[in-house]
RNA sequence: CGGGGUGUAGCGUAGCCCGGUUAUCGCGCCUGGUUUGGGACCAGGAGGUCGCAAGUUCGACUCUUGCCACCCCGACCA
């Protein structure tokens, strides 16, 4: 018995928890470099599986992908004056272009003569760069709405990292358009956010609440801010994606103009939208359990494990060829499929490390189902299994596939469901922070300063402010000023 | 960046306080064999800049200083 792969239980500690998943389930690992990771195959795959469902979306919601470079002028950072300020602090910043041979035979040196005139950020986001270029694409309103994503890698100079949820680069995509009119810019932003709101639902299983930031908490250079909010097994929110209206911050910074139907200047109206490999976070934190990982089946790199149990080479002849064909049978129908027939492994081995992996769907084929025509059926969400008919195999898998996918954004739900409260005093409010995190739904006088006090007492931020908002009269549990409408409160990542 | 902790083989560790042959054990790995319905067993074997760099010393895993990385807590953020 190997004490590899004894997780940490949640209730025992948290992040341990998620580390021992994230490194166990073969994930990702920490680089050489400080805050930087490394994603392992299995964890890219995952990683691809989200990009070629969200790059369908964006294809199929009229956007096309272009690359903009990794490094930006200096200067073009001071063009708009708020997103400097956001991001100024975190920014690595490029000043040589050259290596030499040390003179006291010390290894390689940064040769002095080689300064860059003008130094070069490396992106922590694109949209200076990106808005540097459109001035030269857009001239007339028959060039917009332009509607352009790039996947991309970015690097932000973090102080605290965590695999996945916060690494100092990080890979992303970011949709960058450009718009006649303030409405439709508004509309492209809420439409991205519902695009990020059904994937999280439907592909990932991780319900979320749609919702506005407060102004303190909105996107440097940003007029508002959408974002998409989901809710941890810890009761620690975590924002998955982020809509970003830039009214005509960046047209104006960057003097993008278009000339109108009518003939007239003026500035184009812009959005920005991303999600990054933080999705990766929320997707563990989301599903999995103390066995280890659990992957919904849109998103799992292998859908179906087939285990064999054999006693001697002879039999597990046998078991393949009946294995084969079932394999054959589901890749037919778009199951991904691995037989793993290693033989210096024992079937309960395999069983352990499928489970911690987070594969949906394990079947055992044995000498005994060789005889019966039958086969064990084991599905990971609930980690139960039953022995059925080979001829019902196929069927019963594709079902179950879909079953898992339900199961797991219904248990995701009911997790959302319970972790959410109302406060209606801010003695109520910290004693649920202190006894039951999650979302807490309170009044707000709609100051930042309230938000800011409330934050530094309790560190809990406000999420959003949901989009299906009902408006209820009521008090601050703050101020007690008079309020509209609860917003969202929760500790985060 | 502040407080706390950790760093010895792929992983988990003993040794360090009180310096002294060839650095301990388990798992994993390799070879051969027996096994295989929930984390197999036997035999043999390989694998180490003791995080890095200086210093003290006849001698450093052990003492001193500096640095680096990771973890936890804070400030900052997707």
């Amino acid at each position: 018995m190997s004490k590899e792969f004894d997780f940490k239980s949640r209730e025992e500690d948290y992040s341990k928890w998620y580390n021992n998943i994230v490194e166990k389930a073969d994930l990702a690992e920490h680089s050489a470099v400080k805050g930087c990771m490394v994603i392992k195959p299995y964890g890219y795959s995952i990683w691809e599986k989200m990009q070629s469902a969200l790059d369908k979306m964006f294809k199929d919601t009229g956007h096309v992908n272009a690359y903009f470079p990794m490094l930006i002028p200096k200067s073009f950072f001071s063009k708009e004056a708020s997103h400097v300020a956001g991001f100024a602090k975190e920014c690595a910043i490029v000043t040589h272009y050259r290596l030499k041979n040390d003179e006291e035979g010390k290894g390689v040196v940064v040769d002095p003569n080689a300064r860059l005139e003008e130094e070069l950020i490396i992106r922590p986001t694109s949209e200076t760069i990106i808005w540097n270029t459109y001035r030269g694409w857009i001239k007339s309103y028959r060039d917009l709405p332009l509607l352009i994503n790039q996947w991309a890698n970015i690097v932000r100079w973090e102080m605290r990292t965590r695999l996945f949820l916060r690494t100092t680069e990080f890979l992303w995509q970011e949709g960058h358009t450009a718009h006649a009119t303030s409405e439709e810019a508004i509309a492209e932003t809420e439409k991205m956010l519902n695009v990020y709101a059904d994937f999280a639902e439907n592909w990932m299983a991780v319900p979320v609440i749609k919702g506005i930031k407060t102004s303190n908490e909105r996107f440097a250079g940003a007029l508002e801010t959408y974002c998409i909010e989901a809710l941890m097994q810890d009761g620690k929110a975590l924002q998955a994606g982020t809509s970003h209206f830039l009214g005509q911050n960046f047209a104006k910074a960057f003097d993008v103009k278009f000339a109108s139907r009518e003939g007239k200047l003026d500035y184009v109206w812009a959005s920005s939208w991303g999600v990054s490999t933080r999705l990766m976070g929320a997707l563990i934190m989301s599903h999995s359990d103390d066995a280890g990982l659990v992957i919904p089946p849109k998103l799992a790199p292998v859908q179906v494990v087939i285990v064999p149990i054999y006693n001697g080479e002879e039999q597990l002849q046998k078991i393949s060829e009946v294995v084969n064909k079932i394999k054959k049978a589901l890749e037919d129908k778009g199951i991904s499929v691995k037989y793993d027939d290693r033989d210096h492994l024992r079937p309960g081995f395999k069983f352990a490390e499928y489970e911690f992996k987070g594969v949906p769907i394990r079947i055992a084929i044995g000498g005994r189902d060789l005889e019966k025509g039958t086969a064990e059926l084991a599905r990971r969400d609930m980690k139960t299994k039953e022995n059925i008919l080979q001829s019902e195999l196929v069927q019963k898998v594709e079902g179950l596939l879909v079953e898992i996918q339900q199961n797991l954004f219904q248990r995701a739900s009911d997790r959302m469901k319970a972790g959410t409260q109302q406060a209606d005093s801010y003695a109520e409010f910290k004693k649920m922070l202190d006894e039951k995190p999650g979302f807490i739904f309170a009044h707000w006088d709609g100051t930042t300063e309230t938000e800011l006090k409330i934050k530094e007492e309790t560190k809990a931020t406000i999420r959003c402010i949901p989009l299906d908002n009902k408006k209820e009269e009521g008090k601050c549990i703050y101020s007690g000023k008079p309020s509209v409408q609860r917003v969202v409160f929760a500790r985060a990542y």
